[in-house]
DNA sequence: GTCCCGTGTA
DNA sequence: TACACGGGAC
């Protein structure tokens, strides 16, 4: 019965909804913000960038009109750099396209850079009433446990039965409500482990509390393991000064400011390869002792290395895309983060 | 250590 | 459809 379990959802919602920042604007341009930057993103993290980032860029014509790397900046620590370029694009995409208003359908929505599916839906149903589905890791948990969905939710036939199943869901008067409540249903009741079932608005409708196998559902993801990958990068200060690098547009921490470096050759040493990514960008160089390790781990691999001491010629001019960076060069520039704390550790 | 999480690209 | 893309909670 969908419509009872939309009102069961929603007047549960009402009562108990967490009183989050983002919930407090009706504004379009801020909504969609939110939902960018909460991309694979834990609400607990995402709520202070989301603070700094509407006070910085207050509206879709001040977000356009920045320099990239000031929205970099503000997503500094944040993870998926993606995220940031695209909503960057985005912003001048609606200024371009649509008079810098946020386009009000799921579908012009979804033509934006950066938004997908859930994206789209969530603007669309929160900011404009479109009786679309918002489909998170959290309300594709909170349907998978109720309707008792196989497989892996995020992916072929599982995730298109889920799709359908949400899109029926979906009620006609205030579905961005309905799709807030089942989020944060997920999030705060219906969670991966110790669900907290005897809270819940809907267990009397839960196909899988009845069945006794809550945790069961959704399918659980096989995961490849993360290979480890070699990193070695180098310190060249003069002056107080320390050399950074901007990192290619594309790939990993796209965009950031970083030591000079990278991933070292399957042959290669690491002193060796730190001596490499100085000539790649035109300083000879000699490689001193390893003067701090590195040890971080991504989505997808591990780096695990060590920060060189380098010595550069008194005269070498900082190339194309380096920088000699002061303290103030430091505050300002988006760095990677795990390379921010080495240099503030080692008190640059 | 394990688990969580949206979109773009090819 | 597979993989790239970060960081944090537990």
């Amino acid at each position: 019965m969908p419509s009872e379990f939309a009102d069961s959802l929603t007047i549960w919602y009402r009562e108990n909804r967490r009183d989050l920042a983002f919930r407090r604007t009706r504004d379009p341009y801020a909504i969609l913000v939110a939902e960018v930057l909460l991309q694979r993103t834990r609400v607990v993290t995402g709520l202070p960038y989301y603070e700094r980032f509407i006070v910085r860029f207050p509206s879709v014509a001040a977000l356009a009109s920045a320099p990239e790397e000031e929205v970099l900046k503000a997503w500094e620590g944040l993870g998926f750099y993606g995220r940031a370029r695209h909503l960057h694009a985005a912003a001048k995409a609606v200024v371009r396209d649509h008079d810098g208003r946020i386009p009000r359908t799921f579908s012009e929505l979804r033509e934006l850079p950066g938004i997908g599916d859930y994206t789209a839906g969530a603007v669309a149903s929160i900011a404009f009433g479109e009786a679309v589905p918002a489909v998170d890791g959290n309300a594709a948990r909170v349907l998978s446990r109720v309707f008792r969905l196989g497989g892996d939710p995020s992916r072929g036939v599982a995730r298109r039965r889920l799709m359908e199943i949400a899109s029926s869901l979906v009620p006609a008067t205030e579905p961005g409500t309905y799709n807030q409540a089942l989020m944060e249903l997920g999030s705060t009741v219906c969670r991966p482990r110790v669900p907290r079932c005897p809270a819940c608005p809907v267990r009397g409708m839960c196909g899988a509390l009845a069945e006794g196998r809550v945790e069961a559902y959704p399918e659980a993801r096989r995961r490849a393991r993360t290979p480890v990958v070699r990193v070695a990068f180098a310190l060249a200060e003069r002056g107080g000064k320390v050399l950074l690098v901007r990192r290619p547009a594309g790939g990993l921490l796209a965009g950031l400011w970083a030591l000079p470096g990278g991933e070292v050759g399957p042959r290669e040493s690491e002193g060796t390869a730190v001596v490499r990514a100085m000539r790649d960008i035109g300083l000879q160089a000699r490689h001193g002792e390893p003067v701090g390790a590195v040890r971080h781990t991504f989505s997808h691999r591990r780096w695990e290395g060590r920060v060189w001491r380098v010595r550069v010629p008194a005269d070498a001019r900082p190339p194309e895309g380096a920088v000699w960076a002061g303290p103030e060069d430091l505050q300002r520039l988006p760095i990677v983060p795990f390379h921010r704390r080495f240099l503030e550790q080692s008190r640059l």
